[in-house]
DNA sequence: CCAGACGTTGTT
DNA sequence: GTCTGG
DNA sequence: CCAGACGTTGTT
DNA sequence: GTCTGG
């Protein structure tokens, strides 16, 4: 499962077209690659309200729209998508607010002695990955807002499931516009979409236990590694 | 009716 | 806010 | 997801 | 061991 992301698009226009928005002039300015994007760091997803499309920034970890104290309160990085459209946390984004985390990757670690051992996981065609999020506006009423997201799981696929037990949901690119159409109620084909995608779509390698540390933002994050051996 | 929870993963 | 448990 | 804290009283 | 913070 996605518990740290990747973003560092070659090219942040092209990257968001992928995905049918625009990335705005603003956005192109302060952009800057992320190699280990973290709960509770803002990601860079895709949401459409009515027939707006936009490419935002959404805090991970979902802020359920019910809390008093966002400080305190619970805040999901992950959903099931097997039970997400009826838990009561999820139940209205489910319907009402779906999102895409415009990713390039993400990591998974694998137990290890001492230290567990970082693995890189990556588009095998250079394509995007787009995951399917829920997002919330969380409204304290005192004139904070937080605009939040989950990302939802699923079984994994063949290929991951030498990683992890579960995985990310990949939406297919031929699903993208009726994912994030907020009309679509069709529950039942919205967790259609919501499956393993094909091993080919993906390709992994060891990296170092650099990326474990959330400070550690930079490239050497995905540089291929691996721990050292009195770790192993 | 009111009170209390509302989530996932991994590990034990 | 809404559902579940008692 | 991992890393890091996990506490209070009194004094500065 | 478990929770919190990032």
């Amino acid at each position: 499962m996605p518990g740290r992301l990747i973003q560092d698009p070659e090219d942040l226009a092209a990257h968001l077209a992928h995905f049918g928005v625009k990335a705005t002039a603003a956005l192109i300015k302060k952009w800057e690659p992320l190699y280990n994007l973290a709960p509770n760091n803002d990601a860079l997803c895709v949401r459409q309200r009515g027939n707006r499309r936009e490419a935002v920034m959404l805090r991970w970890g979902l802020v359920p729209y019910w809390e008093k104290d966002s400080a305190t309160a619970k805040k999901p990085i992950n959903a099931r998508s097997e039970t997400a459209d009826q838990l009561k946390t999820f139940r209205e984004a489910f319907r009402k607010r779906r999102c895409i985390v415009a990713a390039t990757g993400w990591y998974e670690w694998t137990p290890g002695k001492l230290r567990k051992q970082p693995h890189c996981i990556r588009p095998a065609h250079g394509l995007p990955l787009g995951f399917a999020g829920l997002y919330e506006n969380w409204d304290s009423g005192v004139g904070v807002t937080i605009d939040s997201l989950t990302v939802l799981t699923c079984e994994p696929n063949t290929k991951m499931a030498q990683l992890h037990h579960r995985m990310g949901c990949i939406l297919d690119p031929a699903h993208y516009d009726a994912w994030l159409d907020p009309k679509n109620e069709d529950v039942d084909a919205l967790k259609d979409m919501l499956r393993p995608c094909p091993n080919e779509w993906l390709t992994h390698h060891t990296v170092s236990n650099i990326v474990s540390d959330q400070r550690n933002k930079g490239a050497s994050c995905i540089k291929p590694g691996k721990i050292a051996a009195r770790w192993a």
